[in-house]
RNA sequence: GCCGGGGUGGCGGAGCGGACAACGCGCAGGCCUUGAGAGCCUGUGGCCCUUCUGGGCCGCGUGGGUUCAAAUCCCACCCCCGGCGCCA
């Protein structure tokens, strides 16, 4: 959510950023105003609740010299129901102004481009030579005639959008995952494995309130949530902290599976593997001071190219325009993989800076060094390092020979136990 | 799931209806020292108002309740430890 301190330091900032979102600066003179009631209630309470503590100091030393106290007593029934009163009050006011708080979303960054869909991204940068032979195949085609993977049996038991993966295809999925924590760890991040439910509090503090309706799977009958991907319980890891930030930035790599409604996405990519309800993920998480976030974002987006580029599949890295941007990232680069029979680039990473949003949201502070006063809200960004199901579809897809074999990138043949190429069912 | 014990600052740990949440460790600053250490002094939860100096409120797992007054009493829930049960 908003920070309203920032809100309030730099109205203008933020004025500016609704109406690149489309949203009239108006409202952000609403949560002033809000802020503003909000903190003179309180005044108003915490000057009545002194009262009441010095009227109890008598009241108690009055009982002690065993003095009746009736009137102190009922001095303090008026200052009680006055509290009373303007604490109903305050919470009116609260819940208005958290309500927007919430509602409203993160101001993007000046490079962010306008315009409200895929055509108005900006392309930064490309890599690779794309393939575009006449007779390639889509992954649906290869999975079949590979026999590795049955997608109407998974159907027929738990719905559309899942799947069963088969002996070397397996292997590959959990070989892309080592790979991708393997290369982190070089890096320097810590590996995590998370929790793969998170409760309500949490997530409120993680995604946009239209995630829980369009991506969550609720459990019946407990307060949780299954994670969408590892950036969120990676983003609770440090919740209601304040962190030393001598430390900063802090570096993790999650690896999770992730399960996802893809709600309001009926008819696209409705076959294969690569829009699934569960899938695994390598996470990139990142927690920063302010000053160090956009250098930190360019940071991530070159792990995930660098992974591309390893795996060697040509791809685009796009800066998504502010309508395609969600309400929790200031910025996001998505890497794109280039997919021969699509004759297309596809989705493969998403990297965002979420600048002090979810941290605000989470209570996520920290301070220069120890016994430094002042403390503030450190920046988040999640990128996708690997998402291994989708990476399957981009392999199958750009390393497929005429023959109906497909062979295996390299790098990750050292997880594979000497599997190097994927041959049709029967051959 | 059941029975018992417990949740207090970064950590240990007192207070168990009314006076500052004692004391210790750790950490930070200062004095001392050639330097380090020891020793001594000061500080070390959050928010609000006002300013640069103070004042106030909140805070003892979470949320309610009782009371003039709750860390302290009552209720519900969450978590931790031990035992029993179940279990990959």
């Amino acid at each position: 959510m908003l920070n309203i301190k920032a809100v309030r330091a730099n109205p203008d900032f933020y004025r500016r950023g609704m109406e690149k979102r489309g949203l009239p600066s108006r409202v952000i003179d609403e949560v002033l105003e809000l802020d503003a009631r909000k903190r003179s209630m309180m005044k108003e309470i915490q000057d009545l609740r002194h009262v009441r503590n010095t009227v109890a100091e008598k009241v108690a030393a009055a009982k002690k010299r065993g003095e009746k106290a009736d009137e102190l007593l009922a001095q303090m029934a008026e200052v009680n129901r006055k509290i009373e009163e303007n604490e109903r009050k305050l919470r009116e006011i609260d819940e208005k102004l958290l309500g927007l708080l919430v509602k409203l979303p993160n101001p993007p960054h000046d490079s962010v481009p306008d315009g409200d869909s895929e055509e108005d991204n900006a392309v930064v940068r490309e890599w690779g030579e794309p393939r575009k032979e006449d007779w390639m195949k889509d992954h649906v085609d290869i999975l079949e005639s590979l026999g590795l993977a049955d997608l109407e049996t998974a159907a027929s038991v738990a719905g559309a959008r899942f799947y069963y993966l088969f002996e070397d295809l397996v292997l590959l999925n959990w070989a892309l995952a080592l790979y991708g924590l393997e290369f982190l760890r070089k890096k320097g991040f810590k590996l995590v494995q998370p929790p793969y439910m998170l409760t309500r509090k949490i997530m409120e503090g993680v995604v946009s309130f239209q995630d829980f309706e369009d991506m969550l799977y609720k459990v019946e009958g407990e307060d949780l949530y299954l994670i969408g991907t590892a950036e969120h319980p990676l983003a609770g890891l440090h919740a209601g902290k304040i962190l030393d930030g001598r430390i900063l930035p802090l570096r993790y790599a999650g690896v999770s599976p992730c399960f996802r409604k893809e709600a309001g996405a009926h008819g696209k990519d409705t076959k294969g593997i690569f829009r699934v309800h569960q899938f695994e993920k390598v996470e990139q998480f990142s927690f920063t001071k302010p000053s160090q976030s956009w250098d930190e974002h360019e940071f991530l987006i070159s792990n995930a190219e660098e992974i591309y580029r390893n795996l060697g599949l040509p791809y685009r890295v796009v800066n998504i325009c502010v309508g395609e941007l969600g309400p929790v990232a200031a910025k996001k680069y998505d890497l794109e993989v280039w997919m021969p029979a699509q004759r297309k680039y596809r989705e493969l990473v998403s990297c965002s800076n979420c600048t002090d949003y979810q941290a605000v949201g989470l209570e996520i502070r920290y301070r220069e060094a120890p016994h430094v006063e002042e403390t503030e809200f450190v920046h988040t960004l999640n990128s996708t390092a690997l998402a291994t199901e989708r990476t399957i579809v981009a392999i199958l897809e750009n390393y497929q020979r005429r023959d109906g074999s497909v062979e295996i990138p390299a790098v990750l043949q050292p997880y594979l136990h000497g599997i190097s190429v994927l041959k049709p069912a029967g051959r």
